[in-house]
DNA sequence: AGAGTAAGGCAACGCTGTTGCGTTACGTCA
DNA sequence: TGACGTAACGCAACAGCGTTGCCTTACTCT
């Protein structure tokens, strides 16, 4: 597949500045011209022609002058809010959850429907579409897509959900080409622990830049973002916590292992030791604090949303046990900032990242 | 910290562009113009200037030509090994382990010292430095520096071994000042899995594009390769798979914690249930796999080796068994190809990656 | 007002890779 | 032996990135 080529080196510089950019302005402070070539290593005159790119699509906007003593004021910019939108639709087995957010991230709408258990792939993405057309009804600004965020096995780049081995209707089903079909707009899907990690990213720029993301809705999820960059895996597979052992010989799990950490932790609250539960996240968090070395750890879902101060410090106190060796590791645990719209958040911003958002390497595919 | 900046943009797409070339070449075989041409997404023209430089600076060679019907014959080009050469030093508690390798990651000399298990770090570094200048006589071309790769909570930024909480001569030395200040060379401190893994990258380019290594030595330990990049983490203190907890409750570790696969498989050995250990080792894998999505396992180092066929042939069974649900994830374990000396060569390789591996990003920090 | 100061624009520049076209070096066939 | 077709390659002009040097603008302070 000797693909023809799509961009330049040089479109990709100035795609990688532009991003930069946005990113920075995106954490809400109006910016001056200064900053921001201090933020991206370049000079204020780089930072003058980047502006006029971004302001001529109108993604930047003058905020204002700032006088600092003598001197001509500081032009100062911002982020165009309302120039943008994505819809983000939050998939689970028994309901849709939808959104449409501006261009920094901001909620304009929800929507919310219960769907039956079983409803079969055609009627599945008629249904989507049915609640993205209605998203896209609202708010100003270019509607640029719609993201899917939805639990087990999905595949990112194929935008196709992989399923489970139960007889699964869902199975394979290929949701991003027959929602784009449907809509007639660009569709993402993702893993709902990955899309929730985009958002988390997505709001707030440069915090993230080495964070896990621990999910816990009916299942177990983590997403990582290493080096500024979300972790999808060989096969955009990433983020299976949920069946990472922590006990050996333990409770049987639905994948065929024993003592996972999804299968403790169902266990414990079915058991009603809350304290088991928390200890079972918090193992899993340490462990991942251990072999990727993040720095924030932030916690989401729907389950843990009722116990999320226990949950927290059972996390903090396991991290402070497992690494009182290593005093100069410090791990910051917070809640994630959308409560329980964070799904579909992210899957919205999966779009944003995905047209605005940090390029591509700078050279092709290596091999 | 306002720093100056040293590349201009021009330079990293440049730079970016030559590491790609490098990295394609060395995977062996001589390369045409066209093929690298595809590789990296530009025009056979910008080949042709990229290869102007990279001949000026000696890397690359011209190699015969090919014909294949008629019109002019391709220009194959080939990689230099011997215009340039690193040397490496795994160091552990009780000895030095040092190589010189050639711009290939071929080895050029070995050399092994017994130490004393409490040198004092002056003594130490002047045992280093000894070993260095020993492997500097050795072979052609330009000494790029030294790698040193050591067990243990390592911080590959600052370059200090942080150390474990006993009392140990070795915590919190500065390990790459004090050698660089010794030798005049550059130095790079690593800790040893992601050096091993850094060796490993270098010599297959692009094969291990999503990897993990899993060492045994003293310790346990294990390092990723996330697409393209290794993972060292907000603290540089990524790999320590060791202290991932697989059996809640389980035998007590020094870490503080209990059931630590190190741990574990310790006492497993210590009880000589090859076969146990075996899955632990096994164990850890799987959760590495269905967390980060690697779809190659490299296995090695010194205590591994003797039962090297018994442990793949357990990590292949869990894999297959944990992943039977997913047939699309095929996941290939294999044996470090540099055996004992993966370590030395590894932190050689840190040199040559530092200087001629995967560019840095393309915008400089975002925050 | 006039001097001093800091921000920002304009124009020329250096460097990337790209494009268009001519040259080179090979096979093939008359 | 020579003309022709073909494929690789080089040269020169080009577009677009950020950079540099210089000038203009806009403000404060005297």
């Amino acid at each position: 597949m000797t693909g023809v080529r799509q961009t330049t080196p040089l479109d990709r510089v100035a795609g990688a500045h532009d991003a930069a950019v946005l990113a920075v302005a995106r954490r809400g402070d109006p910016v001056s011209r200064a900053e921001l070539a201090d933020a991206l290593q370049v000079t204020p005159q780089a930072i003058s022609k980047i502006m006029g790119r971004l302001m001529g699509r109108g993604l930047i906007a003058e905020a204002g002058t700032l006088a600092a003593g003598p001197g001509k004021p500081t032009t100062l910019y911002r982020i165009v809010p309302s120039s943008r939108r994505a819809i983000g639709l939050h998939l689970t087995r028994s309901r849709v959850h939808g959104v449409v957010v501006d261009l920094s991230g901001e909620i304009l709408e929800r929507r919310e429907l219960e769907i039956g258990r079983l409803q079969p792939v055609p009627e599945l993405i008629e249904t989507l579409a049915t609640e993205a057309r209605a998203l896209a009804e609202v708010g100003p600004g270019v509607l640029l897509g719609a993201g899917v965020g939805m639990p087990g096995p999905v595949d990112w780049s194929e935008g196709v959900y992989r399923g489970t081995s139960d007889p699964d209707p869902w199975r394979g089903a290929e949701i991003r080409r027959l929602l784009l079909e449907e809509l007639g707009l660009p569709v993402l899907l993702d893993h709902d622990s990955r899309a929730a990690l985009v958002g988390e990213t997505w709001s707030q720029p440069g915090l993230l830049h080495d964070a896990a993301l621990v999910l816990v809705e009916d299942g177990l999820g983590a997403s990582l973002c290493l080096d500024g960059s979300i972790v999808r895996g060989a096969h955009s597979h990433a983020g299976e916590a949920g069946h990472t052992v922590v006990r050996m010989g333990g409770t049987p799990c639905t994948c065929g292992r024993r003592g996972c950490a999804q299968a403790e932790y169902q266990a414990a609250l079915a058991a009603g030791d809350d304290d088991l539960a928390a200890q079972v996240l918090a193992t899993i968090v340490v462990d991942i604090v251990r072999l990727v070395d993040v720095d924030r750890v932030v916690l989401g879902g729907r389950t843990v949303y009722a116990h999320h101060e226990s949950s927290m410090n059972a996390i903090r106190a396991a991290l402070a046990e497992g690494l009182h060796a290593e005093p100069w590791v410090h791990v910051e645990v917070m809640l994630s900032t959308r409560g329980t719209d964070l799904i579909a958040v992210g899957a919205a911003c999966e779009v944003l990242e995905h047209e605005y958002g940090n390029p591509q390497a700078l050279v092709g595919p290596g091999s």
